[in-house]
DNA sequence: AAAAACTTTTGCCATTTGGCAAATAATGAA
DNA sequence: TTCATTATTTGCCAAATGGCAAAAGTTTTT
């Protein structure tokens, strides 16, 4: 199968956070590789060092961890036009407690260490750039979380039926149930009384 | 009263991400002012943009937000040797939503607007120090909010009292009934049944 | 010390959610 | 298509948590 990919979805998620000129722009392009996963296929593994960035041009990506009682947790999932990595295991190259999985099928721009480090070097506003991403995406996590707390469990499905539009049937129900805090029977229930 | 506060917590603190010369270091001190606020007292209110970034050197926040209930939420507590700043708003100069209060007497160490902007100007390395921070606060931050959905009231009660052994007792109920997402009444009687 | 204001506990009962296992339904492979 | 596998729903009941209001306990003010 060809892939097309223009990565115009990249830049313009990039141009968001500050100004590039043609010529970056093509180094980033250049420094991009295409990666297509199939639902299911897992993009980075536990107990291994993150060596990759991926920005998700196509799909969606969960991110999980088994927790003390061996239940998988679905940590949060990560959509289109967002940059998918392990922060703390790629900048400190530690082993990560998490693993990324494709939840639906999806195309992916990648970026190696070595790429990320050249891209650094070269263009002098892309560390700033980075940083105003990550600090952008860590802030909507705390903001999504954070309330969830304080929501019963019909609200928190409520939420992401409006969020994820169209994942919610498209999308194993224990995946849901663990991201949302509650057992999968309960979410089957939660759902049948709307 | 006469406030000795000799700063070394902040300066050790920051060159744990980064390294600074003494002159670098007499300028932090400098920019920085103290201010002392009592148990209660807000450090900023809702509806305000946010002028202020602080570094507790002693004593324990707590940032707030009023949910579509009306009911006050305690999104999280910030204690000793952290930053505490509203990131969106402060970043964007938009009003923010939430506030800070003193959860116990507190001494901070304020930079204003323009001495961050001095700073970031005359110390090459301040802005990487101040990303690292950023990241590395928000990342925990993650980290703390997630498994709690996963966890039932009682162990989130435990883990709070692990890592904040002698603050449970000192604040109201209500606060911490807040962040750990159930009632007070609720968070009575688990206290009790332990 | 007494009163007022505020916080925490408790009782009572309703509602929500969980646990487990069996039944159904849906999906994928042969 | 048929079988095997996996995912979802359901029944039954237990456990957790909430809602509300009154009681008990604390702290602050006068």
């Amino acid at each position: 199968m060809t892939i097309f990919v223009t990565m115009d979805k990249l830049i313009n998620y990039l141009l968001e956070f500050g100004q590039l000129n043609q010529q970056q722009i093509d180094l980033i392009k250049r420094k991009a590789q295409v990666l297509e996963l199939n639902k299911g296929d897992y993009f980075s593994e536990a107990g291994k060092i993150p060596k990759q960035v991926a920005f998700i041009e196509k799909g969606i990506l969960r991110v999980c961890y088994y927790n003390s009682n061996g239940d998988e947790i679905t940590k949060y999932f990560i959509d289109e036009n967002n940059f998918a990595v392990d922060i703390n295991s790629f900048n400190q190259k530690i082993p990560s407690s998490e693993y990324v999985q494709a939840v639906t099928d999806c195309t992916l721009l990648v970026f190696s260490t070595e790429s990320l480090n050249d891209l650094s070097a070269t263009i002098i506003q892309w560390d700033g750039i980075i940083y105003k991403i990550t600090e952008k995406a860590l802030v909507e996590k705390v903001n999504k979380l954070s309330p969830m707390l304080a929501e019963d469990a019909k609200t928190r499905y409520l939420n992401f039926l409006e969020k994820f539009p169209n994942l919610a049937n498209r999308i194993p129900l224990s995946y849901l149930a663990s991201y949302l805090g509650i057992t999968q029977s309960s979410l089957s229930r939660i759902r049948k009384s709307i």
